[in-house]
DNA sequence: ATGTAC
């Protein structure tokens, strides 16, 4: 059953954006899926066997609402990229496969009040200034080295010991997704062999899809919103970090999947694919692994706020000025890999729910307390890198979000071919001529990872966030261009 | 994503 074939996979449409798994596919289904796409996406997402996974994630047990898939949907381990799963956080479970191996992988949004066209002599020494700044590669060290002792700080408290160590300004930590610290870390539930792997790596990129990115406003939808986001200028430069928590998130992810396997019988637990393996939240493992999934999810938003001070570092020295946050403030910081405990109106009953986002981006709307107080009357900021070619984009969580997905949107532009199908369809060499051309400078630690990262690889960012925005998740802000990319 | 398998 775990391996069906999505095209056997009874698809009903919903209206123009949206496409319904009926329970009756597999009577082991608890709730329905619900998949987010237009004509064109759901071409590529049936051919890609994800829409099984949505419906394996409906048989958890606990589940609520809907199985959710985005339009960035693609294969992942045991849960699709790109998924959306709540569970009753009295009686459900919660399964590190619905976090992801990257813990706390997210997105981070820096303004300038630099022009494109005030950079435009700059472009080399910038591009060279941030590959220098940013340490990169599979396995490589960060910009800082730590004690046990301030690993456990870091642990504990996230972004927050990031700036008290002189990495930015309490400002960044006001617009940093939970202030940059998720409560009920537990280091103790962290294992020797986590804190090995993550002891040298704060403040590193990383590899494969993750990067720096020097952008510039090249569309505005929303001009009061992108006002209030301080990205409000055509041409404006700002800057995209996309990184996690390194070898740390995945070695916890790694101890807890583990643990959750070994433990699927004792639980009772029968899930059609063995990748879903769950805990009950109220269970020492379930417990265990969230306060685990806490540090790492910390660790990640103190190496985002290491890495954007390397940013503004890398562009004071380049335009001979002070990197102050007057000069290069903070627009945000989402993760989009995580297990959140909210409460939803569900089947009319306010009910306490596990969201499990893995692949998709928090996109509370308008009004919401948790959004930081300047930007509460437009909704919040929700960060969607395309690819290295196109473009990103900038939008804001709208009231749909609250009805329909668990307050989550889609998480970037969404793989439309395997690693192993993109390194065999273009060269590195090929590639780096292709950015060339569109003006794009590259800076790249693996070259042999590039074609595996290829804009062709990936499904257009466009139709994706149009496909969210439709469907009243969230609102487009903005369009950014790519003018540099670091990659690992 | 990832000391790309201990």
């Amino acid at each position: 059953m775990g391996n069906q074939s999505s095209h056997n996979i009874p698809l009903e449409r919903i209206d123009a954006n949206r496409w319904r798994i009926p329970t009756r596919f597999n009577e082991a289904m608890r709730v329905p899926g619900v998949v987010y796409a237009d004509d064109e996406l759901i071409q590529q997402i049936i051919s890609d066997n994800a829409l099984t996974q949505v419906a394996n994630v409906a048989t958890l047990p606990g589940i609520v609402g809907h199985s959710l898939g985005m339009p960035d949907i693609h294969w992942g381990y045991g849960f699709p990229v790109g998924g959306v799963a709540a569970t009753d956080a009295r009686d459900g479970v919660v399964s590190p496969g619905g976090i992801g191996f990257d813990i706390n992988c997210g997105v981070r949004l820096l303004a300038t009040d630099l022009l494109r066209d005030q950079i435009k002599g700059s472009v080399d020494n910038l591009a060279d200034a941030l590959f220098r700044a940013l340490p990169s590669g599979v396995g490589g060290y960060g910009m800082r080295k730590l004690t046990s002792d301030e690993m456990r700080q870091v642990m504990l408290h996230g972004a927050r010991w990031a700036v008290e160590e002189g990495y930015g300004l309490e400002s960044d930590l006001e617009v940093t997704e939970e202030n940059g610290c998720l409560a009920g870390a537990k280091p103790e539930a962290v294992s020797r062999k986590a804190l090995e792997r993550g002891i040298g790596q704060l403040g590193s990129l990383g590899s494969g899809n993750h990067f720096a990115e020097v952008q510039y406003v090249e569309h505005i939808y929303d001009k009061e919103a992108a006002k209030a986001l301080g990205i409000g200028q055509i041409g404006q430069v700002v800057t995209t970090i996309h990184c996690g928590s390194r070898g740390f998130g995945h070695q916890i992810a790694e101890d807890y999947i583990k643990l959750a396997e070994a433990k699927q019988k004792e639980y009772g637990y029968e899930l059609p694919d063995r990748q879903l393996a769950c805990m009950p939240i109220n269970s020492e493992g379930g417990q265990a692994y969230l306060g685990a999934m806490a540090c790492a999810a910390n660790f990640a938003w103190a190496n985002r706020q290491l890495l954007m001070n390397g940013v503004r570092e890398a562009f004071a020295s380049v335009f001979g000025r002070k990197a102050r946050a007057k000069d290069m403030p903070m627009v945000y910081d989402v993760c989009h890999n995580i297990a959140k405990i909210e409460e939803y109106e569900v089947d009319g009953e306010l009910r306490q729910v596990c969201v499990h986002r893995k692949g998709a981006t928090r996109a509370f709307p308008k009004g919401h307390p948790a959004i930081p107080e300047q930007y509460r009357a437009v909704g919040q900021p929700v960060l969607i890198p395309g690819d290295m070619g196109r473009y990103s984009f900038v939008l804001v969580g709208a009231q749909g979000s609250m009805e329909q997905s668990f307050g989550s949107c889609c998480h970037g532009a969404g793989r439309r071919q395997s690693r192993t199908a993109a390194k065999k369809s273009i060269t590195s060499k090929e590639l780096l001529s292709k950015l060339e051309a569109r003006g794009v400078t590259v800076r790249v630690h693996s070259k042999n990872l590039l074609p595996e990262e290829a804009p062709s690889a990936y499904k257009d960012a466009q139709e994706v966030v149009n496909v969210v925005h439709n469907a009243g998740l969230a609102q487009l802000v903005a369009r950014l261009k790519p003018i540099v990319v670091v990659k690992g």
